[in-house]
RNA sequence: GGGGGUGUAGCUCAGUUGGUUAGAGCGAUCGCCUGUCACGCGAUAGGUCGAGGGUUCGAGUCCCUUCACUCCCGCCA
């Protein structure tokens, strides 16, 4: 494509190009001025060229004083340049154009942040000129990632044979998950819609509807507080679904996708092509999480049987446990000539997380086996050997343990797991270890209310025959639910749905919904499962995770391009922000005080 | 809602035990410089030390309150 505003694009010219008149159109990034010679660095989506001037070009001066990320037109020609100036660094850095004519097409104000530069800046910055940081090198590459592995998993989604549908933005607000936000109706006075937090009962009702497989890069809303990997506000999922299916036609689907994007997208190695499937009770033993990440090769064991035996006399942990409190240990490899203060530093992170501490001792061998440390010498030879026997622990490693009520518990030894791989250097930055986290458990108990609740996801299909299912002890029902699990990041959650309107009346009713109150918040759902409505399930796993993985970044706004920020405002677009005393007359709503 | 961190020039940061007129780099402005690619050299401008209160002869520094940003907990079917 060629115009008034350029022949080529500023990653375009190159060694065969020498000679020619052009035109270049662009950002300036850089300016090197020699007093008689000027150097211009010009920069567009695609790269940069240098471009150059000297006294003897009657622009010269004026190109001079021109401030940094002006846009300007640059007529000129393209020259060779010498063996010791090449910059290699640029794809262009073999040639240069020298200016003959420019035009300014976009005057810049002094700079708030600096483009060309690599530091890092205050966010707060960044936002309110989000454009002028999006101009920016590794922002700039990772919003074009972004674009590319949308694209491409739109491609194979088209190629599995899935069909993409748009589904509506604005709908009605659900009494499960997470916080809505409300847009008020102003045809509907004191009614009001709800955005969705995910496209869930639509994609079930688009299984209904008799279209087999059904996908979409679908945006969420969800009012709830921030945190590095979760924007407020809004967020994608690849939603998908598929009828006539079982738990592991969804994996295989999704498998396949998530290895083929990983592979093209990322140079760093999978640690297996087939996931791994953990159920949620190993994996909230083994791992204190239900994303565990599989890159920590740290286990952790149960060992509350130790602290009832009469040769340990460590009291403290064996009056909490006859109170029903556990112990679980974290075993290190050869361990026993680290520091005391590796060990008192990791003890003492612990009781900043708001533990008790993590006690330890070091496995040695003397005359006999025994255990040094702390608490070492409350420890028999007998025990000691039991526990090796349970961890696999061997002479020259160390045991930390917690001693807790099991959800303290999970929670403190899976933030060791992971500090203590961190002290240890375990953890390989360079791979992806993905794994399924099946048989999530379909009801929990709320521990403050006490009340039974939903754990999931309300749709899910529980495991076992129908008929079988025991709803008098409704903890002990599975469903078929499952999330996948990438490096200890969350990617997707997903579930077989269940399609049986008089079960789905059962286990809302476990949960203390009357059969009213479902007809009543989920109409649409239900009405339509009661005319003929085929086996189906699906997942979703989340568009800004996959891009924040394969782009090796740990927070979701570098992947994302107007991120509002953890006070969910757009320091840009100055959103929210008030609106006109018409507007809410319009809208039927008075507000109880103004700013 | 709770806890941690940060807040000093347009930007990134330094600032000792509380002690004279608060510094540096980048950027801006002006001057010098024809081969740089983080060009170099010289000069100038630029400060409510987040805000308010307190202690003190004296506060960027100590204390209290508060605001903003950020990380975490709660929350996120």
């Amino acid at each position: 494509m060629s115009n008034k505003y350029r022949t080529h694009n500023c990653n375009e010219l190159r060694k065969e190009h020498v000679g020619s008149n052009i035109v270049l159109s662009g950002w300036i990034n850089k300016k090197r001025d020699h007093g008689n010679l000027l150097f211009i660095d010009l920069r567009d989506n695609y790269g940069i060229t240098q471009c150059i001037i000297d006294k003897e070009n009657s622009n010269f001066k004026e190109l001079e004083k021109i401030q940094l990320e002006t846009v300007i037109k640059i007529e000129g020609k393209v020259v060779n340049r010498s063996n010791e100036t090449i910059n290699k660094e640029i794809k262009t850095g073999e040639i240069e154009v020298g200016i003959k004519k420019y035009k300014v097409l976009g005057t810049c104000k002094e700079l708030p942040l600096p483009v060309f530069s690599d530091q890092e800046y205050a966010e707060e910055i960044r936002l309110k000129y989000r454009f002028l940081d999006l101009r920016r090198k590794k922002i700039h590459e990772n919003i074009i990632l972004r674009s590319e592995v949308i694209s491409f998993i739109r491609n194979e989604m088209s190629k599995l044979g899935f069909l993409e549908f748009q589904t509506p933005i604005l709908t009605s607000s659900s009494p499960e998950g997470a916080r809505d936000f409300l847009v008020p109706s102003r045809l509907n006075p004191g009614k009001f819609y709800a955005l969705p937090q995910a496209p869930q009962q639509f994609k079930q009702l688009i299984m209904v509807s008799g279209f087999d497989r059904y996908f979409q890069i679908a945006p969420c809303f969800r009012d709830e507080d921030a945190r590095a990997d979760r924007s407020p506000g809004e967020f994608y999922q690849l939603d998908l679904e598929m009828s006539f299916v079982e738990q592991e036609d969804v994996f295989s689907v999704v498998e396949e996708l998530l290895v083929s994007t990983f592979k093209k997208f990322s140079s760093k190695k999978l640690l297996f092509n087939k996931f791994p499937k953990i159920t949620y009770k190993e994996a909230m033993l083994k791992y204190g999480s239900d994303k565990p990440d599989l890159r920590n090769p740290l286990i952790i064991f149960d060992i509350t049987e130790i602290f009832s035996r009469k040769d340990v006399s460590f009291e403290i942990f064996k009056k909490l446990v006859k109170t029903g409190s556990m112990v679980r240990c974290i075993v290190t490899k050869n361990t026993k000539d680290k520091p005391r203060s590796f060990f008192d530093n990791i003890d003492n992170w612990a009781k900043d997380q708001g533990a008790s501490g993590l006690a330890y001792f070091t496995l040695e061998k003397e005359k006999e086996l025994l255990a040094k440390g702390p608490i070492g010498k409350f420890f028999s030879k007998d025990s000691l050997e039991e526990i090796m026997k349970l961890t696999g622990a061997e002479i020259g490693d160390s045991v930390f343990l917690a001693c807790s009520k099991q959800k303290d518990l999970e929670k403190i030894t899976s933030l060791a797991r992971d500090k203590i791989a961190q002290e240890l250097d375990l953890i390989d930055n360079e791979i992806f270890a993905f794994c399924w986290v099946i048989d999530y458990p379909m009801f929990e108990r709320d521990e403050i209310t006490n009340k039974i609740e939903f754990s999931h996801n309300p749709f899910s299909m529980p495991q076992g025959e129908i008929e079988k299912i025991n709803f008098s002890k409704p903890l002990d029902i599975l469903a078929y639910q499952y999330d996948i699990v990438c490096n200890g990041v969350e990617l997707s959650s997903g579930a077989i749905r269940n399609h049986i309107p008089e079960l789905m009346y059962k286990l809302f009713s476990v949960a203390g919904y009357s059969e009213k109150i479902v007809n009543e918040k989920f109409s649409g759902m239900i009405n339509a499962l009661s005319y003929g409505a085929p086996p189906h399930g699906g997942i979703a796993p989340g568009i800004d995770r996959i891009v924040m993985l394969l782009a090796n970044e740990k927070n979701i706004r570098e992947v994302t391009m107007f991120p509002m920020n953890q006070n969910a405002q757009d320091l840009m677009m100055n959103a929210p922000s008030n609106v006109s005393d018409k507007q809410l007359k319009e809208l039927n709503i008075s507000l109880k005080s103004k700013k």
